[in-house]
DNA sequence: TTGCGGACCGAATGAACATTCAATTGAACG
DNA sequence: CGTTCAATTGAATGTTCATTCGGTCCGCAA
């Protein structure tokens, strides 16, 4: 293990504690005192890999949002069929949410806090682009109805989000069976007739 | 102007204060003695009426679910088709939200929060139920899939929170008519075909 | 008039926390 | 070895905040 991957290691660990103990406790209640003992090294080392909290927060966004991109694309076939390519992506997706509860959670703190708008992001970032693409061209492919691209993406990607949250809330029981349901009505919606 | 009805307003007061403040600052960046200041009253009187800030925000979530409950009830008719219902309630509860950008926002930080995990309201709150209801009857009469209506609620109810979020954040243009697109794609998805 | 009690005030308290920094380590290189 | 410098440490600092509490005010009943 070379010298920078060391390095590297304890970035990563410092972004991987925050995370899970924002699951846990919220941005209030994780103390940068304890995102230092979880993730292994002094307090004053944090501060070495990240200007303040809110950058850390910041940069643990734009880590993880990385993340969500490569889950979404590993594994996709653009040459498949639009239908069961938006099948598989919906379900990857949900699945990447229900496999990693802590990132569900940090992206929904982290979008309905000031962190969010104070980010320095330009325009939509990159999951976003990527998602509004495949809905633009399955309108321009007759798949889709004509509308914005945009509210598509959102709206589809939006009942994935609260799937997700149903099935971490536990009250309903989600099965194969549940899941195809859910993604076939939004099929259903956004599809022409 | 009563006694009692003087009470009732300083804690109303205060609650609206916190309401608004927790919109521009989330919960961390809104001290109580802002709260206070806001709401014109001392940081002590504050904890003559709520225990701690935990009680005085979980009172508050009841407080607006209750509003909420009241803005969907307002101008709903049960003897109307029920496809007309389904779009009036949906327009709605789109149009509370998109008014009550605070509202919105609050619930968003409060269900992704520790102090919901904390909560202790029983089982569902009156809104879901309200909500469920309403799916088991269309399921019943015809108009809606035979599936778990708590399903078909919380993905009914996820998509107008999805659309005020796509009003609040102002990239998209959002008129009557993409409005009654995306209500259509949802009832388009959720109902029988 | 007096006394009671609840509403209200706001300065004071103490704990929690983000951030700093002087000191230590150890790897790389001459 | 000696020097350098980045990485790392963790105790100390200063601030921010939730909460407390001694006291004031005022309506009301005795």
């Amino acid at each position: 293990m070379s010298e920078t991957e060391q390095l590297a290691d304890k970035k990563k660990a410092i972004m991987e504690s925050t995370l899970e103990l924002i699951k846990e406790n919220g941005f209030h209640g994780t103390p940068m005192s304890l995102v230092a003992k979880e993730a292994g090294v002094a307090a004053g080392t944090i501060y070495h890999y990240f200007e303040s909290k809110e950058r850390l927060i910041c940069e643990l966004y734009s880590y993880v949002n990385r993340l969500r991109i490569e889950a979404v694309q590993q594994g996709d076939n653009p040459d498949l069929p639009y239908t069961e390519r938006f099948f598989s992506i919906w379900l990857r997706l949900f699945n990447y949410y229900r496999d990693n509860p802590n990132v569900l959670q940090f992206f929904e703190q982290f979008v309905n806090s000031p962190y969010s708008a104070k980010n320095p992001e330009k325009g939509y970032d990159a999951f976003y682009e990527k998602l509004f693409r495949f809905c633009r061209k399955g309108i321009e492919e007759g798949y889709l109805r004509p509308a914005n691209p945009e509210i598509l993406g959102v709206l589809a990607h939006g009942s994935i989000i609260t799937t997700a949250k149903i099935h971490r809330y536990g009250k309903i029981k989600l099965g194969d069976e549940e899941l195809r349901q859910i993604a076939q009505i939004m099929w259903d919606g956004l599809s022409v007739r």
